[in-house]
DNA sequence: CATGTCGTTTGATCTGCATCAAGGCGCGAG
DNA sequence: CTCGCGCCTTGATGCAGATCAAACGACATG
């Protein structure tokens, strides 16, 4: 199956055989229900930096990532700015039943999305309990990611709240990447110095310090702007501070 | 209607008039639905102090609280800990699918907490969707609420926090509660001054010093244990560092 | 009444990260 | 080629909050 630059194509087209489509909010939808979802769909697409919605505009839509990420974020009237929501392909944003965004939403990188009108969406979810079934479970995963998240924020040091951001999106994003043979791990993280910062609680010199730090000690290696190799994984995980096993769920 | 000590009694009996049950997942059941949740729920009461669940043992309930008030907390390995939940009053603790608790859970006050068994809980969701619809709207509700947490975890000062703490319970708290004469608020904030810091990410000095200086420019009073008075709320929410306007939802 | 415990307050000192400031590197435009 | 711009790095310094330490008040127990 070939890929091509999404335009408008539907859904199905679009994802269905993918990894992506399997961890959307239309998983487990066939047929007529899928059919449905397509009369009320549309992408948009946005250049890395451009604002999706700002918090407290008007919102008519909820909509699922399809390609890059986009972040959600809420700003203090003073100007200070905390990251509170990361969307990678297959991602959900926006809340059935809410006028308004509460965030500003944001493109981290050039990005796609899939967006439902919101009032057919909503209707839809009421015709189709398994939609709100799955939107339930990724509502709950959601909740639970904010919580690893909080826990990094309120107690973790820098250097453990960088080496688990790594390590989140390594695991996010390398299970849909290239694997490199000799067990190193090869994936980019494309996030400014800033946007890290704003996800982390900390300061883009901190940040840029500590990846400095895990860079000479080896235990990150940097390749041109952004790709990131994790030489080996389990050692980056030491500095999570988080328990060796479990952990993330998501 | 006069209120006795909750033991073994139906849910709507002890609830169905009073603001608890309005905002509880059975918030919008009648009938049938009531008379199959009463068939598997159970009462079960804690001391201050006691834990009901650690995290990762099993968890064959998901309940609501009644009574009291109850964290979840997760713990580092050397021991750092981060509160990640308070579930007070008609708050919804367990996830429906998960066998084990991802939290620790712990009652911060002596609590009552009203218990389904799960697997029959997770049957009546399936037949009756509002309750799904219900509990998403709760989740999201509750995510919304982590993610003011993670603003007020990732950048806010102590002083900020300390202040949107209060705020925060006496929202939640005083709308149950008496309300002064005067304009002032009076609630009791039946948290320790470590339980305050888990919440806040930070020690329990630097909570009693915040505490202190509060009190000390008259922004807040205290009576007795854990009696406050807000003589000015207005004045206190300036210290949060929040938008005057909107804010908290939940 | 002495003794112990638990939660709290307050003081003295230390330190990790923020803040302020200056360059460096890559890249596109003129 | 040079200039400017966006993003990143590194250095010097300051401060908010952590850490270490002591003691207090309320309340229960022998």
């Amino acid at each position: 199956m070939t890929r091509t630059t999404p335009k408008i194509q539907p859904y199905s087209q679009e994802c269905s055989d993918c990894p992506i489509r399997h961890r959307a909010v239309c998983a487990r939808c066939e047929g007529e229900e899928l059919d449905a979802l397509e009369q009320i769909k549309y992408y948009r697409s946005f250049e890395a930096g451009q604002t999706v919605v700002w918090a407290g505009d008007k919102m008519d839509f909820v909509a699922s990532v399809v390609t890059g990420i986009a972040t959600l974020s809420q700003t203090m009237e003073d100007g200070r700015r905390q990251m509170v929501g990361l969307l990678l392909p297959s991602d959900f944003a926006g809340r059935p039943g809410r006028e308004t965004s509460a965030y500003d939403v944001t493109a981290a990188t050039d990005l796609v999305m899939c967006c439902f009108r919101k009032k057919p969406f909503e209707d839809i979810m009421l015709r189709t309990p398994h939609i709100g079934q799955r939107l339930l479970e990724m509502t709950l995963d959601e909740l639970d990611a904010a919580r690893e998240w909080m826990l990094l924020l309120g107690r973790k040091t820098a250097r453990e709240k960088i080496a688990s951001l790594i390590c989140i999106i390594a695991r996010r994003d390398a299970s849909l990447q290239l694997n490199a043979a000799d067990g190193a791990l090869r994936f980019d993280l494309p996030l400014t110095r800033e946007a890290m910062s704003e996800y982390l609680g900390l300061t883009l010199e901190t940040v840029s310090r500590q990846m400095s730090a895990l860079r000479k000690e080896g235990l990150i290696m940097t390749e041109g702007k952004r790709q990131i190799v994790i030489p080996d994984f389990d050692l980056l995980l030491e500095e999570t501070g988080d328990d060796s096993d479990g952990g993330f769920l998501v």
